[in-house]
DNA sequence: AAGCGAATGAGAACCATTCTCATTCCAAAT
DNA sequence: ATTTGGAATGAGAATGGTTCTCATTCGCTT
């Protein structure tokens, strides 16, 4: 399993071969998305850092992360965006989101089972001359905790 | 395959069964949303039904629609609400976005494959304790025109 | 130690979306 | 036909997440 700080390094060298410094604010957020269990807003992290980075520069920070590719973007469904690590940072998973709290968590579907939904989305590609570069699956449903 | 007129029905019988007229409006929205083959923006539809409807009722007949369950809401990767019709209207499909132009459409995975895609996304939630009520798999790719 | 491009922080600006409210429409009852 | 009351409409203001501006500060590199 990765460890912080193979995520730290890894992140650090990716900005500077970007020509991007890495500075305390980008390690700041780096670190707290590496303890989340699912995407976060800019919201919920300007909470997690305590106020340690005020708002413009947090989402600069979350933009530069955001095209270096350490980090990724989806907006939740209020179209609030929400960001997590890179996938190659943090393997590849895919998202559950509780219909009833609203909640989104991480999952990382059993091998077995992710090597079909990978060879699925690549035969739908084939069917419709789409050449698939990369897929996600979204599960809606009702966590443990709300049912 | 559903006719329009069976959408239009469709829709007309869910409004009225929450005791929302159908207006021309909504009828309007309704049939662009039918003719469109992926998601469309607010601002997408302000031009497709050329001005015919004023951009704060086009709103509101979208969270009317939305409400009603008659159109579902999906933000794009940069959070801009996207709008089609429900699923229980057009039938279950998924997304194939290009990575190039940015083109999202719809796909309707062949019922083999999205058979199994429905077993894992139920099989998954058993293994992580969360009921399935539903699941959506993106593509991310590049198109045949594109390419 | 100096120079210089990058990063920061405060605040203004943006813009998709929602809200307000006065007006108009429609359906049902008279 | 007419009235009536709730629903829908449209114009414009307000909201709020996000981005931009710009003056200041930081941190490499020489």
């Amino acid at each position: 399993m990765r460890q912080r700080n193979d995520t730290l390094t890894a992140a650090r060298n990716r900005l500077e071969s970007k020509q991007a410094r890495f500075t305390p604010a980008r390690r700041l957020v780096i670190e707290t998305l590496d303890g989340s269990s699912g995407p976060q807003s800019a919201a919920d992290l300007a909470v997690a850092v305590a106020g340690a980075i005020p708002m413009s520069s947090l989402y600069r920070t979350l933009s530069v992360l955001e095209e270096t590719e350490v980090i990724e973007r989806f907006p939740d469904q209020a179209g609030i965006a929400r960001y997590e690590l890179a996938e190659w940072l943090t393997g590849h998973h895919h998202h559950m989101t509780c219909i009833e709290c609203g909640a989104t968590s991480d999952v990382a579907v059993p091998g077995d089972l992710e090597a079909t939904v990978a060879d699925i989305a690549s035969e739908v590609g084939r069917r419709f001359d789409f050449t698939v570069t990369g897929h996600r699956l979204d599960l809606q449903g009702v966590c443990s905790q709300c049912r």
